[in-house]
RNA sequence: GGAGAGAUGACCGAGCGGUUUAAGGUGCACGCCUGGAAAGCGUGUGUACUCCAAAAGGGUACCGAGGGUUCGAAUCCCUCUCUCUCCGCCA
């Protein structure tokens, strides 16, 4: 969410920066509303003090056992009057948030100017500048090395849920699973983050803090009789450790990382990537949550995303790294970098990994705060999240890079020991 | 799922319709005292919004959440959420 006050004291500026993204916001609603609110909160406040006053003193003097029938027949107006302005004080406060919830963040200054994902600008790629050569046969897409090998089952996905699930057999699962535990122990051995176990479904106030709602509802799975929604990424419930909370700047930054199944309806993506592991209603990522101080949201996001991008290195995965243009920035981030890994099946890079600093946009939503060691002033957060890396896009980039031309794929060093030894995949017959 | 108890400021804990602008204690901060510390004494101690050009200083709201009764609600009524205890069921 926007900072009213940075909205009333820089409409323009606030204007221009939501405008980059690439569609026109119109803030007229909010100054309106913004200006009745408060005159009528001041009326409302007004009238109030009044009334306690008055209330107040009818008090002491039925204490004193004096008269207080004139003061009574004062007071007799002053409740409907006052109920009339709370209640369009309430109207008036609610629309004027919900207005305000649906508004994006502000784009970062770093972040290029652009209209869609045409205008992002490569930073740059691993292991070189080069688009990795191909291989001496034809190198087949994941779906057909998955089927192959007897991993990846379609059918079995459809037959138990329906369409974009997938199920995982033998060394497909395994697979899988190696690959949590590899990115799991990477983060929280090496890299200083504290591992956490989220529920997998969370209520509304976690997903109005994280922004998915209340404009994203249609992307998510809900639980039927209960208030609950299957967590979109780990990045809902993770970030909303801190939410409500007032943590001591001395503590911070806090690192997180997660495992989570993550669970998405792809509302709007009917037709794309309807082939394979890339698009599917249900994914595993590992997911990367700092909460820091003002001042080191920036240098955050840049470690953040070499920390996801060791992952793809000890995992030798080419990739290049992407900064999103201002019109391809999701709704909460202020700045973006997505990792994208080289699939030679497709000929392409994808994206594999997101990493966002959402600046203060959810902790203000959250209401998350830091206490400042000198001043003791309270402000708010930054938060930032990103995928270290999304699990079964990883599994599909295996499959691609390290296929052979016998149809074998061999796993990188760094995974063997989380796959019992296994050093290749061999088709089954 | 059934029965019961509860939810008050950083923490403990009183209050159960108007002398509470939330008692008292602990903690914390500052000051006095001390060679230094402890003890003791004193002062202060939340958040949000808002008024004022700003500061100083006001105002309003917040006692789990939301409604209601009342001139006035932490206190009474209703609904919900959560926590604890016991029983049942269960990986």
């Amino acid at each position: 969410m926007l900072d009213l006050k940075k909205i009333r004291d820089n409409p323009q500026w606030v204007e221009e920066r939501l405008a980059s993204r690439g569609r026109a916001y119109n803030l007229q609603k909010v100054y309106q509303l913004e200006a009745a609110k408060r005159a009528l909160q001041t009326e409302t406040e007004n009238l109030q003090a009044r009334r306690n006053a008055i209330s107040r003193q009818i008090g002491q003097l039925k204490g004193k056992g004096q008269d207080v029938s004139a003061l009574m027949a004062e007071m007799v107006q002053c409740g409907p009057q006052l109920q009339e302005l709370q209640q369009q004080l309430a109207t008036m406060e609610s629309e004027l948030l919900a207005v305000l919830a649906e508004l994006p963040n502000l784009p970062d200054e770093t972040v290029p100017l652009g209209r869609d994902e045409q205008d992002n600008l490569e930073i740059c790629r691993w292991p070189d500048e080069q688009q990795p050569a191909r291989k001496a046969f034809e190198e087949l897409p994941h779906w057909e090395i998955g089927q192959r090998l007897g991993i990846l089952d379609f059918d079995a996905g459809i037959l138990v849920a329906g369409a974009r699930f997938t199920v995982l057999r033998g060394a497909g699962a395994r697979l899988n699973r190696a690959l949590i535990q590899f990115m799991l122990d990477l983060h929280s051995g090496e890299h200083g983050y504290t591992e956490i176990m989220p529920p997998f479904l969370v209520n509304r106030e976690s997903l109005f803090g994280t922004g998915q709602l209340p404009k994203f509802e249609e992307e998510l799975f809900a639980a039927r009789d209960d208030a609950l929604f299957l967590i979109p990424t780990a990045e809902v419930p993770v970030t909303n450790l801190v939410r409500g909370e007032i943590i001591e700047e001395e503590r911070l930054p806090l690192k997180f990382v997660a495992w989570t199944s993550c669970f998405r309806r792809e509302a709007g993506a009917a037709g794309r990537d309807t082939r394979g592991l890339i698009r599917q209603h249900q994914f595993d990522k590992v997911e990367l949550v700092w909460i820091t101080r003002p001042e080191e949201s920036g240098a955050a996001l840049e470690q953040l995303t070499r920390d996801a991008e060791q992952v793809l290195q000890r995992l030798e995965l080419p990739y290049r790294r992407v900064a999103l243009c201002t019109g391809d920035l999701g709704f909460a981030s202020c700045k973006t970098y997505d990792l994208e890994v080289w699939l030679p099946g497709q000929g392409c890079y994808r994206e594999i990994s997101s990493c966002s600093n959402t600046g203060d946009f959810q902790a203000r939503r959250m209401q998350a705060r830091l206490r400042r060691k000198e001043g003791r002033k309270v402000e708010l957060l930054h938060t930032l999240n990103g995928s270290g890396i999304a699990v079964g896009r990883t599994l599909v980039a295996l499959l691609e890079n390290f296929q052979q031309a016998d149809g074998s794929v061999v796993i990188p060093d760094a995974l063997r020991p989380y796959m019992g030894g296994v050093e290749i995949l061999r088709p089954q017959e």
